[in-house]
DNA sequence: ATGATAATGTTAAAATTTTCACATTAAATG
DNA sequence: CATTTAATGTGAAAATTTTAACATTATCAT
């Protein structure tokens, strides 16, 4: 299962109002919301209709009023608990990430590594060894994960992971991982990413599609 | 302008196909890649099409012939210099990154950073003062570039970046650079990607569209 | 050889997504 | 208070993307 295009502009619009609010806005009309976050304000429109955040015909939509809406379909006021699997590179930075602008709450609550020199028991993100972590998540009921691990062992991590609970991953290994229909998986290959752009820079408009 | 998904499935049908290749594939038929890059085989098949890669009528693709043919498309043969900017966690991480299963070439040739205490003028990847950062992307004709800086200083550091030949963008601060519409921009949001997967993992399949 | 088979490649159809157009309505103005 | 204005909200159109269907052709078996 893969998360939809309106979901993640939802999320931008989120981010683009916080700053918004942070300068000053009260109210934000769908062509501001749309430059801000890089989209047409039909779209911003489109967007808010289905997941039915209104505004005032003639006055635009009330900063606040949005961004309750939006924190209550991404339930904000929920804490929202992620465990991390491979403290490498990519594992190790996310561990410290914090992100500049969503407000904040605590994510990543532990991290697993099968290398004992990684292991932190005491750290504030705790580092425990991956033979802990089937019952750390039924235990605490986690249901998202996110995976850091080499691509060799992501399938192997990502299998154990659905086998106790876990309905939703991010992966960072470059691999596609097979999973039940169910499950919702967002890959992030790194390199991939940065070829495309290389890609569209070289060939230009054209070879990319849209503006 | 924006990478087009046809382009991200073949860097994925690339990845993929370096790993059959080490399995000691010789030929793949268009299910066995769709299988394995996590789309449908019509969906292979015309990708292919498009960039005119072509298979015999029964024996499927060759490996080797596709490989090349997208090494080609990707320019894998010509070095792709790559700066990157700021070295916070998620830089550090960058400039450390090897991705596992395409083929190894040099990407990041030096780092950028504000902090003087960051600065490493003799490493493997240098780290200098973004001051020279000008200078260097224009002596090395450098055209494209990472951005790991924070949310606040990200637009400028944009600005400058394309006032001195940069076409291609990977940005990684949480907010939506403005640039002129022939730069190529792709922006990788961590927070949003993870609420994105929180939030299909709670409300399910419906909520989040395709399969 | 020759026919059956099993894959590709491409054209058409379906589905999805985005854009457009405009009716609607709240606010501002005189 | 009526009129104008400037935004939203939505249904229809357009564009794009994906899926399906099937003609084509290389291979394999007899």
């Amino acid at each position: 299962m893969i998360v939809k295009n309106s979901i993640k502009r939802l999320l931008q619009y989120q981010m683009c109002l916080v700053r918004l609010r942070e300068l000053g806005f009260e109210k934000v009309y769908s062509y501001v919301l749309g430059r801000e976050a890089g989209v047409t304000a039909e779209q911003v429109r489109k967007d808010f209709s289905e997941f039915e955040i209104r505004g005032k015909r003639k006055g635009g939509y009330s900063v606040d009023e949005t961004l309750d809406k939006l924190h209550e379909i991404f339930r904000k006021n929920v804490m929202q608990e992620v465990i991390l699997v491979g403290m490498g590179n990519i594992g190790t930075a996310l561990s410290r990430y914090e992100c500049g602008f969503t407000e904040k709450r605590k994510y990543i609550v532990a991290a697993f590594d099968i290398d004992p020199s990684k292991l932190k028991r005491n750290a504030d993100i705790p580092v425990l060894p991956v033979e802990e972590m089937e019952d750390y998540i039924r235990e605490k009921g986690i249901t998202v994960a996110i995976i850091a691990v080499p691509a060799i062992s992501a399938q192997d991590v990502c299998n154990r992971l659905i086998g106790c609970g876990i309905r939703g991953i991010m992966n960072f290994a470059p691999i596609i991982l097979k999973t039940p229909p169910h499950i919702v998986i967002d890959n992030i290959n790194l390199c991939n990413v940065l070829e495309g752009v290389i890609y569209c820079s070289w060939y230009g408009k054209d070879s990319c599609g849209c503006e």
